[in-house]
Order: structure tokens, then sequence, then C-alpha cells
DNA sequence: TGACATGTTTGTGTATACAATATACCACGT
DNA sequence: ACGTGGTATATTGTATACACAAACATGTCA
């Protein structure tokens, strides 16, 4: 019942895909009028949209009235990856410090099972299972803490643009040694839980911050890939020239 | 002119001091009419403030509509100093290891002699001078970095209920030991500064950390010192007995 | 011809009216 | 007495109307 799609909902979804295409990235004010019209709704639950994606950082606001997309550069998207990492770090410490749900910890080794399935055949490779199970992966790791705050600011962080750990792996034929990059990826993903078992905090936290940093790798590549490219990736279009 | 007090700002004021003042803490739905009415405005910037709390933590949506005041346990709020120890952290590693802007670091190096003047004389130290200056500390801390982000989510988790570094200043009385707490607080304000300089980012960001836990104690005391003491420290109201 | 003033127009911020939905209450049946 | 169903009321979610401020264009004067 608590999927019932309310006007606002419409317009979050809506809106944020709109301003991911880049279609409005030239940094001029959104137009409520149109964009309530295009949408197909009302202008207070479109303003009730807007004011949530100026909190995720996707908008900001304007001296004068209304709001406008906005950019980045390649340092606020680094920036955004490191903080993702930082939190990561810190809810898989707390979780290897206090101890892990015995049962939560079975659900993410299923979870990597699965993932060392997708990459069972180097020549083969299963991108559409990669990435939903990766993104399992990260949100179950970020609720093992048992601490709603660290889980809910994990996934907040997530969706600073770019910052998202699923944010590059669709470009594979673009980043070269992208398998090898996903094998990497994995031994990490192991390698943390161990340490959450183990109980080895400070060895998580590193691992979790060094894992996020493979982020960085991509999004070099794509952002100096051509702009073919920036149509492709949801919100590399909103990648200011500097 | 970027002052101008629209209706949003009067109502999120308005509406969080109402909230801290532990006033409708019993998790019962806000009815948006009356408080409209009691802060003197209409139903749409009311709704946009309480859109905006919900955002910060303070409210929480209710499956069936509308809003309540949040409750958190002492594990919230310690969870919440503990991550706010982690960003500042962060952003005091990042701006050891990109090297500090001078001005700033001279700026920031100026407060603290200013705190070094609150707390000259042991037996009549200076409160408000300290509390007002240990705010400014904390905010020009998280910009040295230079980091827009570092910046905005410092800001943002210091406005968690009972997370800012400011929470508990104000209650001298209470605590025991408490001036020499804030000489110890001195100390290692001066230790991040000077780690900073050295561009020694570790040992910045484990400081600012052990830092931030200076206020776990202070939390401690003061969930234990009875009832009284709920309505003077603004926040502390929505602390729920487990 | 250029700078400034003024009317026009567009668009946001706010209030209010309306519709959809949840809650409370009461009657009725078991 | 207690549970169940239905209706009435209250309250939220959404749409629209209005007021005011900002951007723009046109015209006037230097």
């Amino acid at each position: 019942m608590s999927d019932r799609k309310t006007q606002f909902d419409k317009a979050l979804l809506g809106l944020r895909s709109l301003v991911m295409s880049g279609e409005f990235a030239g940094s001029a004010r959104l137009p409520e009028v149109a964009l309530s019209e295009r949408l197909g709704l009302s202008r207070t639950p479109l303003r009730q949209a807007m004011d949530h994606l100026v909190a995720e950082g996707l908008l900001e606001r304007i001296e004068t009235g209304g709001c406008r997309v906005a950019r980045f550069t390649l340092d606020d998207i680094n920036d955004a990856i490191e903080l993702r990492g930082v939190i990561e770090g810190t809810a898989v410490r707390l979780a290897a410090e206090r101890g892990a749900d015995p049962t939560a910890l079975a659900e993410v080794e299923r979870v990597l099972d699965r993932i060392d399935t997708a990459l069972k055949h180097p020549d083969h490779i299963d991108f559409d299972a990669y990435i939903s199970e990766n993104a399992s992966f990260h949100r179950l790791l970020s609720h093992l803490s048992g601490s709603l705050l660290m889980q809910r600011e994990a996934d907040r962080v997530s969706r600073l643009p770019l910052a998202s750990p699923s944010a590059f792996l669709r470009e594979q034929e673009l980043i070269p040694d992208f398998n090898a990059s996903l094998v990497r990826a994995q031994h990490q993903h192991r390698a943390i839980v161990e340490a959450i078992r183990a109980r080895e905090g400070a060895r998580a936290e590193h691992l979790a911050r060094e894992h996020a940093r493979l982020a960085r790798r991509n999004l070099d590549y794509l952002a100096n890939a051509g702009p073919g490219v920036a149509t492709r990736v949801p919100g590399l279009s909103l990648l200011s020239a500097e």
C-alpha cells in the first residue's frame, strides 16, 4: 500500500530523469509552469519535487527566485565519491565493532556468490546481473551497522550525481580493463565482509574507502571520452568544463 | 537583500523551535491548519518547512499522511555525533592533504586566540564568548578543505538533533569538570590546526573524530540528569526512553 | 546614438479553494 | 459486551487564483 503513486512521486521521478538527461543543463532557470504542464501535474507537487532536488544537490536555488540545474566539476564528483567511501567505511567499521547480525551477513554473502556467478566466464560477464547485485551489496552493507542514521546517510550520499556505486557500470566498452576491474572490486567486497566478521573495524573502514575510489578511475576515463558519452551516462552532462 | 524574510523562512524557524521545545514530542501527527494559524501564515509555506525538517531528520513522515516529530534514542544521537566527527575529520584531512588557504588558516587561529581569552580566568570563564567562537571554529574548520560538498555536509550533519558542536555547552553547572573539559577541547582545537599546517592528514582526521566524541560524555550526563533538564536543553526532550 | 525611464509581460511566492483520503463515531448485529 | 460496518467529519494532497517582483522591450530625452 505504500507504493501508491502520489503526484509528488511522479514529479520527483520525472523531474530527476529530465534533469539527469541534461536537457536543462544550460543553467537557465527551470520554468515551473512549462514543466508542470509537461509532467502532467500542477505546480504544487512540482515545487515540492524541486525543493527535494535542491536538498539532494541536483538543483540549486537562484537568489532572485526559482532554481536551476547545478553544475559539477570533476573535483566535486571526486569529493562526492570520497565522501561515499568515508560514510560506507564508517558503516562497516561500526558493523565490525558492534558485531553484525548473522542473518544479514549471510544475506550479504549470498549476494557476493551471485556476483561470482556473474563473473564466472571472463569473456561473457553478465553485466546486468553484476550491476543489480552490486547495488544490493552496497545497500546491504550500509545496513549491517544496525544504525538507521548510517543507512540513511549512505543512501543519501549515493544519490549525489555520479557518486552512486553503480554510476559507471554500464560503460564496459569505454573503459580499459573494465572486466579486470570488476574482479578486483569483487575481491574487495569479500575482504570487507571478512574484516567485518573478524571484528577488524579499521581494516573494514579502509577497504571500503579504497573500494569507493575505484570509481575515480572510471570517472576520469569517461570525462575525457568525448561528447558522445555525455548522453549515454545519466548525469554526465552536468559535468562542467571546470 | 538576500535576507528578506520570506514566509517559508518564518515557517522553518518557527516550526523548528516549536519542535525543539518538545511541545509536540508526543509523536502525534502535526496538525497543519492549527500550526499555520499559530505561526501566522498559510499552509503552503508551512508544508514546505515540514518537508525541509523531514529531510533534516527532525520530523518523520507518516504512512497515512502528514508527519510527526521524530524520536531519538541515545544510540541515535551517539551515532550522529560519531558521524559529525567522521565528516569533520574528512574535511580536515582533505585540508591537510590539499593544503589549506593561509588566509583562512589565519582566521581560524584568530578564533582560537579569542577562545583562549575566554578561558583565561579558570574561575570566570566567558561562556557566551566560548560558545559563539567555538561555533565559528567548527564552521571555519569544515571550510578549510575548499570543498563546497564537505562544507555543506558538515553543516548538515551539525543540524541533526543534539549533534551540533554547540549542543551541550550551556549546561556548565550540570556537568562535572565542565571547565576542565573546555580546556581539553581547546587543546584539541590547537592540535587539529597544527596537524593541518604540517600536512598530517591522518592525524588531523583522528583528532577531529576524537574531539567530536567529547560530546558523548556530556550527553550521557544530561540524559541521566533527570526530567528538569529536558526543558532547558533544546531538543533533549526528543530523547526517547529507549 | 546611447543611456535611462517606464510600461508590459512573464514568472515566482503565497493564499485559498477543492478533491481525495483517513479517522472517529455511532448504530447494528452477533 | 464486543466486534463490524457504514457514515460523517476532519485533515491531508492537489489545483488554481492572485499579488508582487523581476526581466524585457519600447520609447523618450540628452
